[in-house]
DNA sequence: TCCGCTCTTGACCAAGCGATCAAGAATTAA
DNA sequence: TTAATTCTTGATCGCTTGGTCAAGAGCGGA
C-alpha cells in the first residue's frame, strides 16, 4: 500500500461556487418546487453556466439534496435547544418565538421543506423517521416529564409540537394568503406573535 | 336579430366526461402541484386521450383553475356555517372538528391549496383578496364581538383563524412528517381531533 | 517556467411535454 | 334515413429541459 491515499482537498473556487450555489438553489427551489425549478434558473442565478454548475453538482436531484441538507440542521435548531432543566412555560414560549421568528427572517427555508414533504418527501423520508423522529420523540418525553409533575397542563406532547409547527411555519409557507386576508399590516408578525403565544400559555398552563 | 341565439347545452357526455377530467385532475395536481402534474396523466388516470381532454378543456391551466374553483367552495363552508347566534366555544369546537375531519377524509383537496398558495397563488390570488378576505373578515368580527361581551378570551381573530387552519391542515398537508414521527398510529386523527380542540378550548376560555 | 489538474463553456442530444390538426367515428335532431 | 353536430384519436410540431462532451482557459505546485 505504502503512501495512504491523500483525501481529495476541497479548492477555494471549489468551496466558494458550491456556496453560490446552495444560496440560489435555495432560492429557486422553495419559489417554484423540485420539478418547478430548472438548472438554468439556477445556474443564471449566481452567475454561473449550466455545465458549469452541472461540473459541481452532476444531477439536479444533488444539487436539491445538498440545499436541504444544508438547512434542515439550522432549522431544527430551536427545538434541539428545549430545555428539560427549564420552566415548562417558558421554555415553550421560547420555542414558540424562536420559530415565528425563524419563519419571518427565513422563509425560504420553511417553503422549501413544506414543498418537500406536501409531495411525499421522497427525498427526506428516511431523515424524518431517523433523525427527526428521534429528536421529536426525546423532546416529546421532556414535555410528557413536566405534565406528570403538574407544571403543564395534559396534552398530547407530539401533537403539541405539531400545532407548534404548523401555527409557527404558516405564516411562511401561506404567506399569500395570509397577506391577502390582512392586508399585510407592518404589526403582522409581532401580532402573530404575541396571539400565538397567549394562545398556547393559555392553554398549556395548568389550572 | 330574429331569434335569440340558443344557449349552448350542456350534453350529457359533456358533463360526464367534465367530472371524470376534475376527479381525476385533482388526484394528480394535488399530488404533484401544477408544473409537476402531466396533462398526460390526467388523461390516462381517467382513460381519456391527451387530444379528447383537451377538447374538453383548451389549456393545462384551464383544468386547473377549473379543479380550483370546483373544490373552493366546500374547503370553506365549514367557516361560513360557523353562527353568530350560536355558543362561542361550542362554535368553535365544532369548527375545528369539522376542518379536521375534512382534512382526514379530503386531504387532496388541502393539499391542493397548499401547494397552489405555496407558489404564490398565481392562480387564486384575486379570490383570496376578495370573496375569501371578506368571509374571514365577516367572522373575525363575530369572534371579534363575542370576545367584547366577555364570551372568549381576548384574542386576534384572524390569527386565531389562521391557527384553526393551520393546525388542523397539517394533518394533511405534512402527512408524511406525521406519518414518520408518530408511526402512523389508528388513532392518530381521532388524538389530533382531541389534542386541538383541548388546545383551543383552554386557549379560550375566559378567565 | 512548465506541467498536471481544476475549472469553464459552446454546442449538442434525447426525452418529455403542452398543444394542434385533420380526419374519421359516434351521437343527435329532423 | 339523413345531415349536422359533437366527440375521439393518431400523428406531429415546437419548445423546454436535464444532461453530455470535447476542447480550451485558468490555476497552483515543483
Amino acid at each position: 500500500m505504502g503512501e495512504a491515499k491523500t483525501i481529495p482537498r476541497k479548492t477555494r473556487i471549489q468551496a466558494q461556487n458550491e456556496e453560490l450555489i446552495l444560496k440560489a438553489a435555495l432560492e429557486v427551489f422553495s419559489a417554484y418546487g423540485f420539478r418547478g425549478a430548472t438548472v438554468d434558473q439556477i445556474a443564471t442565478s449566481c452567475g454561473l453556466s449550466k455545465p458549469n454548475l452541472l461540473y459541481y453538482f452532476r444531477r439536479k436531484e444533488d444539487i436539491y439534496v445538498a440545499v436541504l441538507e444544508h438547512t434542515l440542521h439550522d432549522w431544527l435548531e430551536p427545538l434541539r435547544s428545549l430545555d428539560p432543566a427549564g420552566e415548562p412555560i417558558e421554555e415553550i414560549t421560547r420555542y414558540i418565538r424562536t420559530k415565528i421568528r425563524l419563519s419571518r427572517d427565513n422563509p425560504k427555508a420553511s417553503r422549501l421543506f413544506a414543498n418537500e414533504i406536501l409531495h411525499g418527501a421522497t427525498a427526506i423520508g428516511a431523515y424524518l423517521k431517523g433523525p427527526l423522529k428521534e429528536l421529536v420523540d426525546e423532546k416529546a418525553a421532556i414535555i410528557a416529564g413536566w405534565i406528570a409533575e403538574g407544571r403543564l397542563n395534559t396534552v398530547d406532547p407530539h401533537h403539541l409540537i405539531f400545532a407548534i409547527w404548523a401555527t409557527t411555519q404558516h405564516y411562511a409557507d401561506f404567506e399569500p394568503q395570509v397577506t391577502a386576508v390582512t392586508g399585510n399590516p407592518s404589526d403582522l408578525m409581532a401580532k402573530a406573535e404575541e396571539t400565538l403565544t397567549q394562545l398556547f400559555v393559555e392553554g398549556l398552563r395548568p389550572r
